[in-house]
DNA sequence: TTGAAAGCGCTAACAA
DNA sequence: TTGTTAGCGCTTTCAA
């Protein structure tokens, strides 16, 4: 292994001056810097990262928390996994992988043993038991423990309470409202909602939640009428839920989607039933492009902008890092892209 | 921060006593132990982990490497990342995600830090350009830099050149025998294979191919006749794929389908086309369970075993650290369940 | 613009 | 069974 001080005798210059050609924390001639970085390039030198964590008190890792179980897409949990692990990088930082699996532990484990200098929590809880542990010092009743001692941190997600915290999502309320005007627009007036798995909301996930909410604010203000099922992925499921809203509400011409194991039985069934789609009923779906576009019909959707959380993530806990930039709750717009399948709402009988 | 030294301090011992509490690596009385680690509890100690990596010149950390774009579906890909964290993390490994991004770059960074101890690779070409870099000294014609120098690895999925490699990967060749197998025994005498995308196959890699010749050597020794034709996802590509199909071979009663994408495309159009599924055509598919059972027909399936792989990965990779067992290819047997959609052949018209 | 030297917190000889 | 101590390779004062 090519150490520093090896390095330095090879160029002919103290540790020091090695270290700091590296950093670049202080000017240094242009000949000794052309001598050490041609040293290094020879020796193949890489500074070793222990004991670069160690004297400079940064381990230049971020650490991820990915959810075992989770609500997310796991396309979507993956696409932000490397977004993340590629914006890090572009950072100088390198990217722990966590499971939750070791849930509030891991947290103090990172913290506590210096792994990580900063984390990203994705798919966090409404009340997430990690998150007293990463709450800055703004949260009231609680006594900091002493400076340096909370970790940085960003969650991919909203918890109820946002005091003290930085999080990035998509903002899931204008997203159902987008949808809504959308279809209300196109002259919609009954207007059914196949959500996630009932487990989904029981376990009080925001994002579907505040979904509906935008959902049902929009739709009053528009004079549509809503009807919400959650439903669990696959055919069977669907087409009981397909049938009991048709059932409930005959005339229901449009829809909108937030359950990717749903979207495919949908079109399958409707076109079952010969409903055609957009003519006789359209789908707005929320999903990652990739699914709207691979659908059996290109679907009018809002994209989950799953590298782009990733992206945010990041930076923020750069900025944070770095002493520029607090807690923030970061709201990703929604974009929906008109596809082949919304249209206008069919003439009454 | 809580240190070793503030730990021996608290307990009234010394530094190193302390330090081999946590290693074990010798005997302490009973009462000694207690003290120290209920200082441990007391402080709320967690040792640093650079120092740890500095002195004891193990860095606990197992470097992951997962693509950025991959002939993978992705769902396996990151039951495989999440797998191979958790087993990690059962001895003692903590994970860092790499992405294929950086290259050979990456490992000679990650080696040459000493970053991590070790590291997995998925998602491997036949012909890698990280190969070289993990050779153990097995190799011919490459001399070994020295001891210690090379990263132990594991890699998942099979190159062209195992030498010198260990590796992890569902036995491919075995799997598309065994759809044959399947299909032959239920009197399919013409069995059409729909592959992954020509790009799979044109870029070598591995398991593509392997699968193909599984399937046709086994198909010479049962007699069955097989028409292999790749094909990208999606409806469209799948509807042309299987006209060409039908027009080159109509008595086609056998379908094998190793390509995510097109499975749902394929039980759709063979609805369309008043095919019944098991009754007039048989489908086997190569994929995880998950999409064999949530599709609009319970499919007949040989499993990817996701997790097994990582888990494997990890073990294997950790006996090496630990400086049991060697180089090896391990070369997982496939499992096929049969669902809804197989069965016998409809006799001939 | 550069060098010398004191640690960072831990491990592992070496001693007792 | 336990303690003492010399590093591990780097960063960063302090001095020149």
């Amino acid at each position: 292994m090519v150490t520093l001080a090896e390095v330095a005798q090879h160029a002919g210059v103290s540790a020091s001056t090695v270290s700091y050609v590296l950093s670049g924390k202080r000017s240094i001639s242009a000949t000794t810097r052309q001598r050490v970085e041609q040293s290094i390039r020879e020796l193949g030198y890489h500074p070793n990262a222990g004991a670069r964590a160690l004297a400079g008190k940064r381990s230049n890792i971020i650490a991820l928390m990915v959810p075992l179980r989770t609500d997310m897409y796991v396309p979507v949990l993956m696409e932000i996994a490397i977004a993340v692990a590629t914006t890090a990088r572009t950072h100088g930082y390198d990217v722990l992988l966590l499971t939750g699996e070791e849930g509030p532990d891991a947290v103090r484990r990172v913290t506590g043993s210096g792994l990580a200098d900063a984390m990203i929590l994705m798919d966090v809880e409404l009340e997430d038991e990690r998150l007293p542990l990463l709450r800055g010092g703004g949260a009231p009743g609680r006594a900091k423990s002493g400076p340096g001692d909370d970790q940085p941190s960003v969650l991919i997600g909203l918890p109820a309470d946002t005091t003290g915290l930085t999080c990035v999502d998509l903002d899931w309320s204008a997203t159902g409202a987008l949808c809504v005007e959308h279809l209300a627009g196109l002259g919609h007036r009954d207007i059914a909602v196949i959500g996630e798995a009932p487990a989904v909301y029981e376990r009080h996930t925001g994002f579907a939640e505040r979904t509906l909410d935008g959902l049902r604010s929009r739709a009053r203000e528009t004079g549509v009428r809503v009807l919400h099922r959650p439903c669990e992925g696959g055919y069977d499921a669907l087409a009981l839920t397909l049938a009991r809203i048709f059932d409930e509400r005959p005339g229901t011409t449009g829809f909108v989607v937030q359950n990717e194991s749903a979207v495919e039985p949908l079109l399958a069934l409707l076109r079952q039933q010969g409903r055609a789609v957009p003519e006789d009923v359209s789908v707005v779906a929320i999903c990652p492009d990739q699914v709207a576009v691979q659908a059996s019909v290109r679907l009018t959707s809002v994209a989950i902008p799953a590298q782009e959380m990733g992206r945010r993530a990041v930076e923020h806990l750069v900025a944070k890092l770095d002493g520029r930039g607090g807690d923030e709750v970061v709201l990703l717009a929604p974009e929906l892209t008109v596809r082949a399948s919304s249209g206008p709402a069919p003439a009454a009988p």
